[in-house]
RNA sequence: UGGCGCGUAGCUCAGUGGCAGAGCACUACCUUGACACGGUAGGGGUCGUAGGUUCAACCCCUAUCGCGCCAACCA
C-alpha cells in the first residue's frame, strides 16, 4: 500500500474497474427485493455544478447502500432534453456565428440542436462518474427518446380523450424575448422600483373626471372599463357612468366590484383584460370586451391606434409624454412594484391573450393530496408496503405540498419553441376542427380530409419529465423492468423542483399507473451556496467547481463533506476548510490501515519493522467465524470495539433509512476517527506485545478495519475499494468491496456477523480505562510534566470493581505514559510527594518526585476544588427541595444522591493533595 | 399578506425536559515506527429577547425582534 493517500492515483482506475465489469447493473429477473432511484435527469446543456454533486453523492450512497444490503437496486440515469434552456444555448451559439434559427428554418435548427446534444449530452455523464456515481448506465433514457416521446404522445392523447387537455384562449406570460408562453412557475416574481402613474380619465357627461392610478400606463389602450369598489363613497355616484379614455377618446363603463382596494392609489382601478390576470376575470365577471393592444412580439397592434408599431416599453414613455401633455397626467408616485421576469432569460413577461393547449389538474392533484395524506400518517415501513401511499422526507415540505396542489391551477403545457415534443394535435383546414392522436395523422377525423397539419407548438419540457418515473420503464408496455421496478423506492431531488417535477411525477404518475405512485419516498434537499450563504452564480464569480474540487482534495473527501452537511431542509454552505478536514479523515482511514496491514504482518513498512508472527496466516481464516467461536475469550479492550461497531453501524442503517445523511456521516466519523483509530489502534499497540492477545487482535483489527471500510463504501467509494483491495483476502472473498455484504445487525438474513457484538458489560470496562487514561492525561498536560516523564502511579480499588481490572493496567500505562501502575501497598496520606485523583471506584496516587510545578498544581486544585463545591452546591440545593423530591422519578433522586457523595470523595482527595502539596513546600 | 425554516463557543452546525456538545479556528506542548492531512491538553457560550407552564426549560407554550425561503390578485 502507497504510504501516502493520494486519490488521484487511483480514483478514476477504479471507477473504470466497476463499470467495465458491470457491478453497477440492476437485473430484471432478479428474485431479490428490488430498490429503486430514478435519477433527476440534469439538463443536456449543462455543466456539472454543486446542486448536481449533491444529489448524485445522496443517490449514490443511497443505490451503493442498499446494493450492498442485498437489494436489487436501479439508479435509473438519463438527460433531460429542457426545452428552452437548451433552445436558448444553441440559439446563442448560431447568434456567435451571426445567424439565427428563423435563419435556419425548423428543420436545420433540430438538426443542429440534436447535434450539440450528442456532442454535449455526455459531458455531465462523464462527470458523474468522476464522482464515483454508479447508476446503470445502460439503461439511460433521454426525454425525447422514441420510447419516451411515445408515452409522451400517449399520455396527451388520453387527458384530451379525457377532457383533461384541452385548447383555450386566455391571458398567458409571455415572455418576448424567448418569443414563448411560459407557466406560472416559470415567471419569477421580483421586486423593482417603478412608478405609480394618476391619470385623469374625463367623464363621458363632461360632468367632471377619474383619477385612476396605475404602473402600466401603456396599457391603457386596451381598457375596457374603470372599477371602483361598490361602497366607496367617493364613487358611489359614478357607477353605471362613462369615461372617455385618453388618448383613443373611447367611452368605457364605470363598473363597481369588491376586488377593488379603496386604500391603494385613488381608490379606482383601469381594467385591461387583454393584459392582466385580474383584469381578465374581472372582465369575465362584468362581460367587458377585451382588447388586445400588442402581438406575441410586444408590438402594439391596430387597437392601439397611433401607437401601432411601437415596442410596449417605448409606446409607454410616448404614452407618459401625450398624456403629460394633454394634462391628464397629475401625479407620478415612486413606488417598489413586482414584476414577473422569465425564469431562463430574467426578462419582464407580459400578460397577454394566446390561445394554448391547457391542463386541468384539479382532478389530479386531489389524488395526489390524497396519497401524501395516506402516506403522512404511516410509518416509514408502512408506507413502503402501500402503493398508493408515499411519504414525503423532512415533513415539513407537507404544508407547502398541500397548499400548492389545493390552489392548483390550469397548466399551460404548450410553448411556442421548435426543441422539444411536438404537440400531437393536427388541425384541419376544410373543417377546421382539431384531431389529437399519438400516431401521426394525415386524415382530418372529423370529415377525413387529407388537408391537416400538426400544431406548430412543443411541450413545456417538464410535461415530459412528469412521466420520468414510469416512461423510462417502458411504460405503457408492462415490461419486465417496469413490473420490477415500478413504483421506485426513492426519488430524491432538490425543493425547488417540487412543483416543477415531483408534484407533476405524482399527478401523472398515479394517473396513469392505476393510481399507484410512481415513487414510494420524497427526499428533499438543500441548497447549495457558497460560504457566505449566497446562491453561486457566474456572474458574482463565486462557484466552485465541483471538477476543481475533485481535482485537489478527491471525490470522496467532497463527497463527505456534501453528505455531512446535508442536513435537512437547509442551505448548505460550501467552504473548502471543511473539504480539506474531510480529506484529512480520508488520509487517516488510509494510514489506520497501513497500521492495521502492518501488524498483520501483511506487509512490512520499513527493513526493521517489529516481526510480529501469524500464528495462523490470515489467508486460512474467516475472521467472523473465528470471532464467532473464540468470542467469550477476547480481551475486553476486542469486545468493546466490536460492540462499538455494530452499534454504529445499526444507527448508521437506521438513519440512511430515515434519510439522516448528516447524522450517518457524522457517526460514520466519530466511530472511525474517535473510537477505532484514537483508541483502540493505541490500545492495541499494547495488546498486540502480548502473547495472549496478539493474534485475537490482529483478527479483531482486521475484522474491524473490514467492517469499517464496507460501513463508510457508500459514503467514500473509491478510497474504501481501494484500501480493501490492499487487505488480505479472506476466503469467499472474491468480490469487490461495493459487493460486500453491508454491515448490520441480524434483522433481515443479510448480515455476515454471526456473533453477538453488543457487549454493554465491556463498553462500560473500557470507558472506564479510557476516563483513567484521560485523568492522568489531563493531570500531566496541567502540571506540564515533561513528555518524556513516566510517573509511577498506585491505586486503591473498591472490590466491586477490581475484578478485570488488572487486565487494564498495561492498557492504562501506556496510554496515559506512566511508568507503573501497581496497587497502593502503604499509606500515602504519609507521602507529602504524591497527587491523589479520584477517579469513581479508583484511587489513583502519582508519585511526583519533583516532576511538578507545586505552585501550579496546588492552584489547579483550588480551582478544582471550587468547581467541585459548586458542583455539590447546586446538587444539593436541588435535593433539598421538597418538590423535587416529591415530584421528581426516583431514579433520578437516588443518581443526584450518588453525585454528591461521589463529589464529596473527590473533595476529600483534592483536599489530600493540597494539604500534602503544602507540606511539601514546607 | 400568509405559510415554513432559522437564530446555541470567533466560524459552521449537532442536540435532549434533568447541571451546555462536535468539527474548524485559537493557545501550549509533542516530529512517539499508521498518520504533522498527526497526537495530547487547554481557553471560550447568561443556548436572539421578554413572559408563562414545570420540582426542573436550550428543549414545551405565548409574545417580540432579526435573518432566510416559499406562496400570494393590491393596480
Amino acid at each position: 500500500m502507497e504510504k501516502a493517500y493520494d486519490p488521484v492515483q487511483f480514483e478514476d482506475k477504479i471507477y473504470q474497474e466497476w463499470e467495465s465489469k458491470g457491478y453497477f447493473k440492476a437485473d430484471d429477473k432478479s428474485d431479490k427485493p428490488s430498490f429503486t432511484i430514478p435519477m433527476p435527469p440534469p439538463n443536456v446543456t449543462g455543466a456539472l455544478h454543486n446542486g448536481h454533486a449533491l444529489f448524485v453523492t445522496l443517490e449514490d450512497t443511497l443505490i451503493r447502500w442498499k446494493r450492498m444490503s442485498g437489494y436489487n437496486a436501479l439508479w435509473l440515469p438519463g438527460t433531460d432534453h429542457a426545452g428552452i434552456a437548451t433552445q436558448m444555448v444553441v440559439e446563442r451559439e448560431l447568434a456567435k456565428n451571426k445567424t439565427s434559427r428563423h435563419e435556419l428554418g425548423r428543420e436545420e435548427f433540430i438538426k443542429r440542436v440534436w447535434s450539440w446534444k450528442d456532442t454535449h449530452g455526455e459531458i455531465i455523464v462523464n462527470q458523474m462518474r468522476k464522482l464515483g456515481a454508479s447508476p446503470d448506465w445502460d439503461r439511460a433514457r433521454f426525454t425525447m427518446d422514441p420510447g419516451l416521446s411515445k408515452a409522451v404522445r400517449l399520455v396527451f392523447e388520453k387527458l384530451y380523450n379525457e377532457g383533461l387537455v384541452y385548447r383555450g384562449t386566455r391571458v398567458t406570460n409571455r415572455c418576448l424575448r424567448c418569443e414563448t408562453v411560459l407557466s406560472d412557475l416559470e415567471v419569477v416574481p421580483t421586486e423593482r422600483k417603478s412608478h405609480l402613474w394618476h391619470i385623469q380619465y374625463p367623464l363621458a357627461d363632461g360632468s367632471g373626471s377619474v383619477t385612476i392610478a396605475t404602473t402600466r400606463p401603456e396599457t391603457l389602450l386596451g381598457d375596457t372599463a374603470v372599477a371602483v369598489h361598490p361602497e366607496d363613497e367617493r364613487y358611489k355616484a359614478l357607477i353605471g357612468k362613462k369615461v372617455v379614455l385618453p388618448l383613443l377618446n373611447r367611452e368605457i363603463p364605470i363598473i363597481a366590484d369588491t376586488y377593488v382596494d379603496r386604500e391603494f392609489g385613488t381608490g379606482t382601478l383601469k381594467v385591461t383584460p387583454a393584459h392582466d390576470f385580474n383584469d381578465y376575470e374581472l372582465g369575465k365577471r362584468h362581460n367587458l370586451p377585451v382588447i388586445s393592444i400588442m402581438d406575441q412580439k410586444g408590438i402594439l397592434n391596430s387597437n392601439a391606434g397611433p401607437y401601432c408599431g411601437l415596442r410596449v416599453t417605448v409606446a409607454r414613455d410616448q404614452v407618459i409624454r401625450d398624456l403629460q401633455e394633454k394634462n391628464l397626467l397629475t401625479k407620478t408616485e415612486e413606488l417598489v412594484q413586482q414584476v414577473g421576469l422569465c425564469q431562463r432569460c430574467e426578462s419582464i413577461v407580459e400578460p397577454m391573450m394566446s390561445e394554448q393547449w391547457f391542463m386541468n389538474m384539479k382532478p389530479l392533484a386531489e389524488k395526489a393530496v390524497a396519497a401524501a395524506k395516506k402516506g403522512e400518517s404511516m410509518s416509514l415501513t408502512e408506507v413502503d408496503r402501500h402503493d398508493d401511499a408515499f411519504k414525503i422526507l423532512p415533513d415539513t415540505w407537507y404544508s407547502t405540498y398541500y397548499h400548492w396542489m389545493d390552489n392548483i391551477r390550469d397548466w399551460c403545457v404548450s410553448r411556442q419553441l421548435w426543441w422539444g415534443h411536438r404537440i400531437p394535435a393536427w388541425y384541419c383546414k376544410d373543417c377546421s376542427k382539431v384531431t389529437v392522436s399519438s400516431n401521426d395523422v394525415t386524415s382530418c377525423q372529423h370529415c377525413h380530409s387529407t388537408s391537416v397539419h400538426q400544431d406548430e407548438d412543443v411541450l413545456d419540457t417538464w410535461f415530459s419529465s412528469g412521466l420520468w418515473p414510469f416512461a423510462t420503464l417502458g411504460w405503457p408496455e408492462k415490461t419486465e423492468a417496469y413490473n420490477r421496478f415500478y413504483p421506485s423506492s426513492i426519488l430524491e431531488t432538490g425543493f425547488d423542483i417540487l412543483f416543477f417535477w415531483v408534484a407533476r411525477m405524482l399527478m401523472m404518475g398515479i394517473h396513469f399507473n392505476e393510481g399507484r405512485v410512481p415513487f414510494k419516498r420524497v427526499y428533499l434537499h438543500a441548497m447549495v451556496r457558497d460560504e457566505k450563504g449566497q446562491k453561486m452564480s457566474k456572474t458574482k464569480g463565486n462557484v466552485i467547481d465541483p471538477l476543481d474540487i475533485i481535482r485537489e482534495y478527491g471525490a470522496d473527501a467532497f463527497r463527505f463533506t456534501l453528505l455531512s452537511m446535508a442536513g435537512q431542509g437547509r442551505d448548505i454552505k460550501l467552504s473548502t476548510d471543511r473539504i480539506e478536514n474531510d480529506k484529512a479523515f480520508c488520509n487517516k482511514l488510509w494510514n489506520a490501515s497501513r497500521y492495521v496491514l502492518m501488524k498483520l504482518g501483511y506487509v512490512a513498512f520499513e527493513s526493521n519493522a517489529p516481526g510480529f508472527t501469524n500464528p495462523e496466516p490470515f489467508q486460512e481464516l474467516a475472521t467472523t467465524e473465528w470471532l464467532t467461536k473464540n468470542y467469550s475469550t477476547l480481551h475486553p479492550v476486542n469486545q468493546w470495539i466490536l460492540s462499538r461497531l455494530e452499534k454504529t453501524a445499526d444507527s448508521i442503517n437506521v438513519m440512511l433509512d430515515e434519510f439522516r445523511v448528516g447524522e450517518a456521516s457524522q457517526q460514520l466519523y466519530d466511530f472511525s476517527w474517535r473510537d477505532f483509530c484514537d483508541w483502540y489502534i493505541e490500545f492495541s499497540k499494547e495488546l498486540l506485545t502480548n502473547p495472549a492477545y496478539t493474534h485475537q487482535t490482529q483478527v479483531c483489527l482486521l475484522h474491524v478495519l473490514r467492517s469499517t471500510l464496507a460501513l463508510a463504501h457508500p459514503f467514500i467509494p473509491f478510497i474504501t475499494e481501494q484500501i480493501y483491495k490492499n487487505l488480505p483476502k479472506l476466503p469467499g472473498d472474491s468480490q469487490p468491496l461495493m459487493q460486500h455484504p453491508f454491515p448490520r445487525r441480524r434483522i433481515d438474513g443479510v448480515c455476515q456477523d454471526q456473533f453477538t457484538a453488543a457487549n454493554p458489560a465491556a463498553e462500560e470496562t473500557v470507558m472506564f480505562w479510557k476516563q483513567i487514561v484521560e485523568r492522568l492525561r489531563a493531570f500531566r498536560g496541567e502540571n506540564r510534566i515533561a513528555p518524556k516523564a513516566r510517573p509511577a502511579v498506585t491505586f486503591q480499588i473498591t472490590t466491586a470493581a477490581e475484578p478485570g481490572f488488572a487486565l487494564g493496567i498495561p492498557m492504562i500505562i501506556s496510554l496515559a505514559q506512566i511508568g507503573s501502575l501497581t496497587p497502593e501497598k502503604g499509606n500515602p496520606a504519609e507521602r507529602f510527594d504524591t497527587s491523589e485523583l479520584n477517579c469513581g471506584p479508583v484511587k489513583l496516587f502519582i508519585s511526583l518526585q519533583g516532576l511538578i510545578d507545586v505552585d501550579g498544581e496546588i492552584k489547579r486544585l483550588e480551582k478544582e476544588k471550587a468547581k467541585i463545591a459548586d458542583d455539590i452546591g447546586h446538587s444539593e440545593r436541588k435535593l433539598a427541595k421538597k418538590e423535587f423530591l416529591d415530584r421528581a422519578p426516583q431514579s433520578l433522586i437516588n443518581e443526584e444522591q450518588g453525585k454528591v457523595n461521589q463529589l464529596k470523595l473527590n473533595l476529600q482527595s483534592v483536599d489530600q493533595s493540597i494539604l500534602r502539596l503544602n507540606k511539601m513546600r514546607g
